[in-house]
DNA sequence: GTATAGGCTGTTAGCGATCACACCGAATCG
DNA sequence: CGATTCGGTGTGATCGCTAACAGCCTATAC
């Protein structure tokens, strides 16, 4: 901190600095900035250290100003507050800074429209390099078609139909995987709590659970619609702990498990004793829920790793195109699911 | 989208193209957008006029570039899957969004100086307008320390005794409540399953339960330390369950609270008639544990909002200083707590 | 020995905004 | 009526970087 600059002080160095003081041009420090191959390996050093020295850090606003593009990728979720977007935006994080890019936030209050439209303009407006939406309901998915062609954008969780690069959780295998699972044990039928149904992963888990059900020639009972919450999972669960028929729930998340193993208690109804349940998410918490609970585990990590790849490639080559990876969910067998007594 | 540019296709049109198009010099348009007064009101409706024609973007880049900081503000945080940090991060993005500033996250795995630092470093290059460091950690304290001093800095939950601007809930207060809330009750005693001993969020909450104890004329019992998560919770409950004496207990989170839920159920002690649980975060699911949690609620949202306020009134002045805020927890009494039976 | 290639480095011209300043005309003032 | 203010506007420089090109110098080929 020595040898004081005259007005530099603020803004820290520059790139001519850092070439003066190693007796280079500007255009070389940049040269080993980036990585360029034709550089004496002697004279990469000396920029090396007067970087070092200096404490020069590039800066990001002039390269991007330069470029196009920022060493940014923005992303759009709604709810950062629910297990399954908050694990998904760290993940994302987590891997983008490894490829050396920074991750921008612009949460969502409603999916509609007019807000995704406005979170993904904020985005723009900063020239991020690519776009992330977490876009699980139906509504999203139109504000993305009449988006500028020209940004890598990828979504995950959004619509299966629209011709966009989607990263997905395969719903229906994780849902199917947790019916069948119920079947296996001896049960009958298999009731289903829902998540709100304009989520596609609703619709998607809901589709599994039919499916299931259907190629075991059994007629889906009627389905319970809740919202994610606990507090529904809880309502739904009063109405089932009053039918004696019900020896087996799958639920579309944990928390609705919670609310339904709740409502199950209160009725002493015992779990799996009497009736089973099975959840999906596997929050951290799950395998502390009375009794533990069996459910599906989502992969987060390869889901983050996938769109980001999918998202690096577009930016890399420029072309978009309606590429699509699924990742497929394995079960997690814990206490919450035991044969039916007849 | 009719009318063909030649080559300004990809980078959309700029300040001159604006200008070109409302017959007047970019200047006047860059006054128009940052609502400088002197400009006759035709003008301004003209300029206004050819930005929404053009669909014109202001380059944020090119702004930060020339003004040294940008619309952005860095946030470093570590595990933003865990409820608080993660309400928090999403209050931030809220209110931020709110004053025009974006939120860039740079979540960490450790917090480690190396750690923060690097994360500090990655937001600096990019140059944000602040930093907002969740710092619940000693370690992370010394890190923040060694930092540039011209960047506008706001810990949340970080050391008490360090000169940074901090903003805080108040988890001594918090704890005292939970604590005095279980002696009310009629409990000779109040024992405490903490969080990892180098989180100043756990220290204050011990604090707090021994304050409140020593204030009643009690002697604390010894604590049970644990991590946060659900897991130790539940190995803490096996201990205190086998304890006759145990009648009221306080942990640090909900998530140790359900642990000590289960471990307690599964030793047949029933909560509330022989045990009775405050936790601490108000979890959306702490009303529907078994049974329904009564805990403290840290006002996420008033804490996002007081961080945010302090950064800007930092960035706007230039001036940091040690200035500091405290965020007061309420008491959310449920069916967990009961008055002991002798 | 001259030509050609290619590794290494410097020079120049922008990217798209803001800032400082110059300028013009109308209103105000002595 | 000339001088001074001031609202409204344009001009040029500049921020820190990268891209394109030009130039040097050494090695290899003919």
């Amino acid at each position: 901190m020595q040898g004081g600059g005259s007005e530099m002080a603020v803004h820290g160095p520059a790139m001519t600095d850092v070439a003066r003081l190693a007796g280079v041009s500007h255009q070389t420090v940049s040269r080993v900035l980036n990585g360029h191959p034709n550089v004496r390996e002697q004279t990469r050093l000396r920029v090396r250290a007067a970087i070092a020295e200096l404490g020069y850090r590039p800066n990001g606003a002039a390269r991007a100003l330069v470029t196009g593009r920022s060493q940014v990728i923005g992303v759009v979720a709604q709810n950062t507050t629910l297990y399954g977007p908050a694990s998904l935006l760290a993940a994302l994080e987590q891997t983008a800074a490894e490829e050396g890019f920074a991750v921008s936030v612009g949460s969502v209050r409603d999916l509609d429209h007019r807000s995704i439209s406005a979170a993904v303009e904020r985005h723009l407006a900063h020239r991020v390099a690519g776009i992330v939406v977490i876009a699980p309901v139906e509504s999203a998915g139109e504000a993305l078609e009449r988006l500028p062609k020209d940004v890598p954008l990828v979504t995950v969780d959004g619509d299966p139909h629209r011709p966009v690069p989607l990263v997905t959780v395969d719903q229906a295998a994780g849902a199917r995987a947790a019916t069948q699972h119920l079947l296996d044990a001896g049960h009958r039928t298999v009731w289903h709590v829902s998540g709100p149904s304009d989520w596609f992963d609703s619709v998607g888990r809901i589709e599994g659970w039919r499916e299931a059900l259907l190629a075991a020639g059994v007629e889906p009972p009627p389905l319970m619609p809740g919202d994610w919450s606990a507090a529904s999972g809880y309502r739904c669960g009063q109405m089932l702990a009053r039918m004696p028929e019900v020896t087996a729930i799958f639920t579309a998340n944990d928390h609705l498990a919670l609310g339904v193993l709740r409502a199950l208690h209160e009725f002493g109804r015992r779990v799996p004793a009497e009736i089973s349940v099975v959840g999906f998410d596997d929050v951290p918490e799950a395998a502390y829920f009375i009794p533990p609970l069996t459910t599906v585990r989502p992969d987060f990590d390869a889901v983050a790793r996938a769109s980001l790849q999918m998202l690096l490639a577009q930016i890399e080559s420029g072309v978009g195109g309606a590429m699509r990876q699924t990742v497929a969910p394995t079960l997690v067998a814990r206490d919450s699911v035991a044969p039916p007594r007849h």
